[in-house]
DNA sequence: CAACTTAGGGTACGGAGCGTACCCTATTTT
DNA sequence: AAAATAGGGTACGCTCCGTACCCTAAGTTG
């Protein structure tokens, strides 16, 4: 709660630089209490303004909460390279998990049940996340694999891609949120991951 | 809107009367407003009663939503038996995306993201919901298969029961609501779901 | 049958929080 | 210098959850 802001100057903000105090202040509020804790007065005031310039630059709560939501997210995700396609899938899943999991990793879960029905607002979070990265991330490790020939071609696919966050994702969602252990990431790639793509193999 | 309760006679109701015309409109009020639209006061004048007689039965308004969504269910799902996994598992897959996106499914996912973060609501929700008897039927569906010899023992497993309607869920919450279409249904049967279960052959 | 206990009913309220309306003032543009 | 634009301050309306009182009907007990 604090002002994040030196309103000293009687210099009145503008443009820009207002709008990167508001997120600043938004992004603060994400960090430490979370979505829910992200009330439009508390931003206004922690950014040292007021309601009005922030519904001037965001119709809604949850599309601000989107915007602020790039500031916590440490991105990078780097592909891991292990030498063998178990060995990857795993390490990326545990990426993934850490995400998750983390408080910044609840943010995010928040924001997409608060925008659950909103399909716009939907892909902006999810082109804003990264999610889409995950996916790219998913596919190289089968190229890799693929070149070692541990992997049938086929395999290449974006639904085959997509399964393993799918189902983290889905523990998360029909669990609640703790975290999901690493005996199950470790299923989830034995019994799902590595089945499928060999399965893929024969296929049409 | 409709009083739903003749409360001409001033016979008080108790207990069980109560609660149920409580739940009546409850359920009311879900079909026709869905959970969004289920307020308190509006169910307690519905049900001719007050906000008092619900909150002594039920601690919260997603507990009351949990409980009367059991009543706008139509369950007895049954196992399509059609002689060939890959035809099972697409009617099975069908009748789940059937439910998802009628306007029932809309108040399950309402409820879903309601109680995403209470870990008992989220239990009871999903057992009184019969999502355990979606996993139950996908497994009955593998054990058919076995016997059929169209797929290995390996395949009848928890996980691999539930893939299907997990990244069915997964197509619901990343897209918008509407609904999700017939193709990505046959996609998610052939790419994954049949690969998977071929896949698990020679495995461990 | 009278006294007592329990549970409903009526109603009002406190508290959040979103989104909006006004009106004034500092900046910027013309 | 005048006009247009965008911030700031502040107060509201509105919805809705959950709670507090206080009174009364229905059951319960002696």
């Amino acid at each position: 709660m604090s002002p994040d802001q030196q309103r000293d100057t009687p210099t009145r903000r503008r443009g820009a630089a207002l709008e990167d105090a508001i997120l600043r202040a938004a992004a603060g509020e994400l960090r430490e209490s979370g979505y829910a804790g992200m009330t439009m007065d508390r931003v206004a005031q922690r950014a040292g303004t007021n309601k009005n310039a922030i519904y001037r630059r965001w119709p809604t709560r949850a599309a601000l909460g989107i915007a602020a939501y790039r500031r916590i997210v440490d991105t990078e995700l780097q592909v891991p390279d292990t030498g063998a396609l178990r060995t990857d899938a795993l390490a990326l899943l545990r990426a993934a998990n850490a995400t998750w999991s983390s408080p910044q990793g609840a943010v995010l879960r928040a924001l997409l049940t608060a925008v659950g029905d909103d399909p716009d607002l939907l892909t902006l979070l999810r082109t804003q996340t990264g999610g889409n990265a995950m996916d790219a991330a998913w596919l190289t490790l089968l190229e890799r694999a693929v070149a070692r020939s541990e992997a049938p071609p086929e395999a290449v696919h974006p639904r085959v891609a997509s399964v393993p966050v799918t189902v983290l994702r889905g523990e998360y969602a029909l669990r609640g949120l703790p975290e999901v252990p690493d005996d199950v990431l470790v299923e989830i790639v034995e019994e799902i991951f590595l089945p499928l793509v060999r399965g893929r193999a024969a296929s049409s």
